[in-house]
DNA sequence: TCTGGGGTCCTAGGACCC
DNA sequence: TCTGGGGTCCTAGGACCC
């Protein structure tokens, strides 16, 4: 049986573990965009009760916050990967899971070599209680035949409180299950999908498994046929995938709409640099550049604009100034003067491994120097905060 | 005033090959 | 009049995930 675990309000729970006098209190955590911009990422139940909800703009809400005393926790990314991998360490320990994988940072897969019930409640019920003991995170567990089942399951878990944040979801109830299920819930099916459902008259996962596959086939792809012939009781998803990413992005909506060229130049140097240091930490190297720029979509009075350009390095990379030349190229050539930016980014793409990079025949292996400067850069950073050492033109 | 950020996978279509 | 067929590889964009 598979076996799905899903972290409760993930980033809010880690506040309140690592900071125990949030207990009980409304807690919401949002991410800062310097001026108090942002929105809400996540709450404690404390605070959905007040009828917050995950994705409201702050500036919304921030009476509601003041009135009722809600504590906002900045994000903290680094804290919650922590917190993640602890609970990863805790569930392997129980061998009797197999392929155990992190499918994101608060959720996890496994396979379980028992089939009854009652047992595999017990095996739940157990490894719950010791993530909990480990970390304070609470958990909900879904097992059922197939990944897209046990998170079917998970939902159940999570939404209904009789079962006490484990659902065990067994054939004879599947039928029953999916009937209560919107389509909308199902895992794969997101907002474009829905509506074709929708208009197909489908309305339930039960419906969805009961029609035909060649339906399903003309309606979407093979990733809407995976969805249907697990939920029908089949698994036929893999998630042991590679371990290397194949993209590192950063990008950031700003305080302030600008026109300013220099600006924007600025900021490209400042996320290729964040880019670039992630793909020196995970020891790779990238051989292409993407970089987009686009107005605030928020904003109809105003002119819109969105591009993104990619280009290919002439050898694999991961030096920072000669990243920054790059970006920056791809910058003056989608600027578009008269616009009023609001977001922009960098993805750095097509990935490898430091080891096997491969050379173009006429370009120069990277200069020793050049890697010692990223060295030190990478070490002053870490050692003094972000933009200790930063990159000029 | 103020509306997130970081990912993966699939597909269609173009460019190219013989 | 009539103008192949069968492939591969790459990429941008869309849909999805958390």
């Amino acid at each position: 049986m598979y076996l799905h675990i899903d972290c409760n309000t993930f980033f809010a729970s880690c506040e309140v573990a690592t900071q125990p006098h949030l207990e009980g209190q409304p807690v919401v955590v949002a991410n800062d965009n310097e001026n108090g911009g942002g929105i809400i990422l996540a709450l404690t139940p404390e605070a959905k009760a007040l009828g917050l909800k995950r994705g409201i703009p702050l500036f919304q809400v921030r009476n509601l916050l003041k009135l009722n005393h809600v504590t906002i926790c900045p994000v903290n990314h680094k804290k919650y990967r922590q917190i993640s991998r602890q609970i990863m360490q805790s569930v392997i320990e129980q061998d009797i899971v197999q392929d155990f994988v992190q499918y994101s940072v608060d959720e996890f897969f496994g396979i379980l070599p028992l089939d009854n019930p009652h047992e595999l409640r017990l095996y739940a019920d157990k490894v719950k209680s010791l993530i909990f003991q480990r970390t304070r995170i609470p958990v909900s567990c879904g097992l059922s035949q197939s990944y897209t089942l046990a998170k079917v399951a998970t939902h159940f878990a999570k939404h209904y409180a009789g079962y006490g944040g484990i659902c065990v979801l067994m054939p004879e109830n599947r039928e029953k299950a999916l009937s209560l299920l919107d389509v909308a819930d199902i895992w794969g099916i997101g907002r474009k999908n829905r509506q074709k459902l929708y208009d197909q008259g489908i309305h339930t996962a039960l419906q969805f498994i009961h029609c035909p596959e060649s339906q399903i086939k003309s309606l979407f792809s093979i990733a809407g046929v995976n969805t249907w012939r697990e939920l029908n009781g089949t698994p036929c998803i893999d998630l042991r995938r590679t371990s290397r990413q194949s993209s590192i992005s950063h990008s950031r909506t700003f305080a302030y709409m600008t026109d300013n060229l220099p600006e924007l130049e600025t900021q490209i140097r400042h996320f290729v640099a964040q880019c670039a240091f992630k793909l020196r930490e995970q020891k790779s190297v990238c051989q292409q550049v993407t970089v987009f720029l686009c107005t605030n979509r928020h904003r109809n009075d105003l002119a819109q604009y969105r591009n993104g350009v990619t280009t290919r390095l002439p050898s694999p990379t991961s030096d920072t100034p000669a990243l920054i030349q790059a970006a920056l190229a791809i910058l003056h050539s989608i600027f578009r003067p008269g616009f009023l930016y609001k977001q922009a980014g960098v993805v750095l793409g097509d990935i490898s491994d430091v080891k096997g990079m491969q050379l173009d025949l006429f370009s120069e292996p990277e200069d020793e120097r050049h890697r010692r400067l990223m060295q030190v850069t990478d070490t002053l950073n870490q050692k003094f905060g972000d933009n200790t050492i930063s990159f000029g033109k």
